[in-house]
DNA sequence: AATACGGGGCC
DNA sequence: GGCCCAGTATT
């Protein structure tokens, strides 16, 4: 039998019963197709509840504001993906009249849709003969078939979407789909994979070799940058001085206290000497209270951070730094670890 | 072709 | 500490 037909035998018999799957709308799943990159199911799976909740329809989520998206979507990460889908909401607004498309071909015109997600949206909505190739199928395919070519090559990528299109039940497109993906996500898993009770081992290259540990291959490891990050807390009552952060970084229009970036890490005076916290001092400003210097790992980025406690500002508030009421900050979106360490000062 | 972009879970 | 997750956009 082809391994199709017995992973499809597999995902009748195992697959977990997730909201997505009860659904052809091309609009829900999208929704839950953007919140699945490089996530967790478990991890997402709240993420998808409260936007289906709060946007049933692509036209509500099209009259939403970036601020508002980027709020629901904080603590999830890639926060390219929530602005992303507000363009791509609107532009279905405008193009299609509200109407989610289901082909690939209109799909990977979107913002933020790229050939994966779209065979994902144009299978599982419309069966459309498309083949996903995401990081379980990479997975499964190197394992089974004993495929060395890196997978994050460009010869690489070629390949396996090459072979993901030609064992693809075309009769059967969304399920194949997800049963290939559910087997890569619960049985043929990235460490440990469950070869002792996989029903296709006999056919498995890396089970006969002993080489799940080996395969996939994959290639460029990141490279990582440190960065110093010394915040300001500026407290009034119960107002407290934030930033809106701009583009081309890091957390791209999230909100974050008054940030001062050095070169390394400095003793809080010289930190408040440098001519980036010009803005914030002088008068009768003096240090109320210093944090501990956490540290907070990104995927391109070790970052450590400090807070700083200030006290008697009186300054002029530059462009993009504003006061907001405490109470408020829950409408704002704020990297986690901004939002871990107000959470905890503030109670 | 390489790099940037989060946060969390697992080993 | 390193790897990976229902990847995409940009350089």
């Amino acid at each position: 039998m082809q391994l199709s037909n017995q992973l499809v035998q597999w995902y009748h018999q195992h697959k977990r019963d997730l909201p997505w799957r009860h659904t052809t709308n091309p609009y829900v799943i999208w929704l839950s197709e953007i919140i699945l990159q490089q996530t967790r199911v478990e991890q997402g799976l709240p993420y998808f509840n409260r936007f289906l909740e709060k946007y049933p329809t692509v036209s509500d989520f099209a009259a939403a504001t970036e601020d508002e998206v980027l709020a629901l979507w904080q603590g999830l990460g890639y926060y390219s993906r929530g602005r992303n889908m507000l363009v791509t909401a609107r532009l279905v607004q405008e193009l299609h009249g509200g109407v989610f498309p289901s082909s690939w071909e209109q799909l990977i015109k979107l913002k933020g849709i790229g050939e994966y997600t779209a065979a994902a949206i144009a299978s599982f909505s419309a069966n459309e003969a498309k083949a996903v190739v995401d990081g379980n199928v990479y997975r499964v395919l190197a394992r089974y078939f004993g495929i060395s070519e890196p997978i994050n090559s460009t010869q690489g990528k070629k390949i396996f979407q090459q072979m993901a299109d030609e064992m693809l039940d075309r009769e059967n497109p969304a399920l194949h789909n997800q049963a290939m993906m559910e087997f890569g996500a619960m049985l043929c898993k990235p460490k440990n994979p469950a070869c002792g009770i996989c029903p296709v081992r006999e056919g498995c290259y890396a089970f006969k070799h002993n080489a799940t540990a080996t395969l996939p291959v994959k290639i460029n490891k990141t490279k990582i940058r440190e960065r110093y990050f010394n915040y300001l807390l500026i407290k009034n009552d119960n107002e407290i001085l934030m930033h809106k952060r701009g583009a081309g970084d890091i957390w791209a229009n999230m909100y974050e206290l008054p940030l001062i970036e050095t070169e390394q890490l400095m003793e809080v005076h010289h930190v408040l000497e440098t001519p980036s916290a010009k803005p914030f001092i002088g008068g009768n400003i003096r240090i109320k209270a210093v944090s501990q210097v956490y540290k907070h790992v990104l995927t391109h980025q070790r970052l450590y951070v400090r807070f700083i406690e200030l006290d008697g500002f009186e300054n002029e508030l530059e462009q993009d730094y504003f006061f907001t009421e405490v109470k408020k900050l829950k409408n704002l979106a704020l990297p986690q670890i901004i939002f871990i360490f107000l959470t905890k000062f503030l109670n």
